[in-house]
DNA sequence: CCCTTAATGAAGATTATTTTCACAGTCGTC
DNA sequence: GACGACTGTGAAAATAATCTTCATTAAGGG
């Protein structure tokens, strides 16, 4: 399925920026890339494109549901291509490294203390912050 | 206990914007402020002091265990007293109130969980959002 | 009290992100 | 396939949060 079409299903011109990203989006191992990150790979891949674009793309891509926005302790955002099953992240605090993970027990517990203190549960946001293995090593 | 003598006792000289930003966490009946938050709080009570002072005497704090630097998805840092328990925040969607909330069983399932993915916990942030019971009734 | 050293304030620097605005590109229409 | 309306883009300036620099001032020990 090429983005181009990707895009139109989400009420989004099949621009050339607006594709280069996507393209850069699925094709990384690394699921968690900032702004800044998504941008340098663009440049590196030849693609003149200027920063504001992909800020502002990013935030389209969120807003029409493509990509998650996710606000971890490093003083910046990083989008992830959106999927169909949620999960939480463990970042390293060293390199960067984000491990995702889904635990049915942790959630269950949410939406019971959620209810035992009177709220209607939404949402929520879970992140572990340690060091990866290869991190403690050094 | 005098603040000066609690500032002492951290390693951190008895100032005046020290001492005074103190006891505007002390006094504060909203748990969670940024430092815009403090900094005009204190000009309210006819404190003469820089933005820069607050925000360089928060981070001297925090590394000093005094306060707890929170990162919310809301684009600023939000600092609140360091307490001898640990806890995670629900907090209202609509209203932005915040409750806190400890469960060991989660906490528990946090560790278990960052073992599994070989890394080294250091810290976490879990933070759920709803409707609290007033907003619900709306 | 005086002195050494650390702390403060004001302003400028940084970093992340957004907005402005003139110009270029997309896509439905003919 | 060309046309035009309208949206999208890039560059630069604007914002927002936070930090750093540097000259001045204030803590606290002696």
């Amino acid at each position: 399925m090429p983005e181009s079409q990707e895009l139109k299903e989400h009420g989004l011109k099949a621009t050339f920026p607006r594709v280069k990203i996507l393209e850069i989006l699925e094709s990384s191992s690394v699921h968690h890339l900032s702004a800044e990150d998504v941008y340098k790979r663009l440049i590196a891949n030849e693609f003149e494109i200027g920063l504001a674009t992909v800020y502002r793309v990013l935030t389209q891509f969120e807003a029409a549901g493509l990509v998650i926005r996710h606000h971890f302790d490093e003083g910046h955002s990083v989008f992830e291509l959106a999927t169909d099953k949620h999960h939480d992240h463990m970042v390293c605090v060293r390199c960067g490294k984000v491990a995702e993970f889904h635990d049915d027990q942790i959630e269950a517990r949410q939406r019971q203390i959620a209810a035992n203190l009177g709220f209607e549960l939404t949402d929520h946001n879970l992140n572990l912050y340690g060091l990866c293995a290869r991190c403690q090593a050094r």
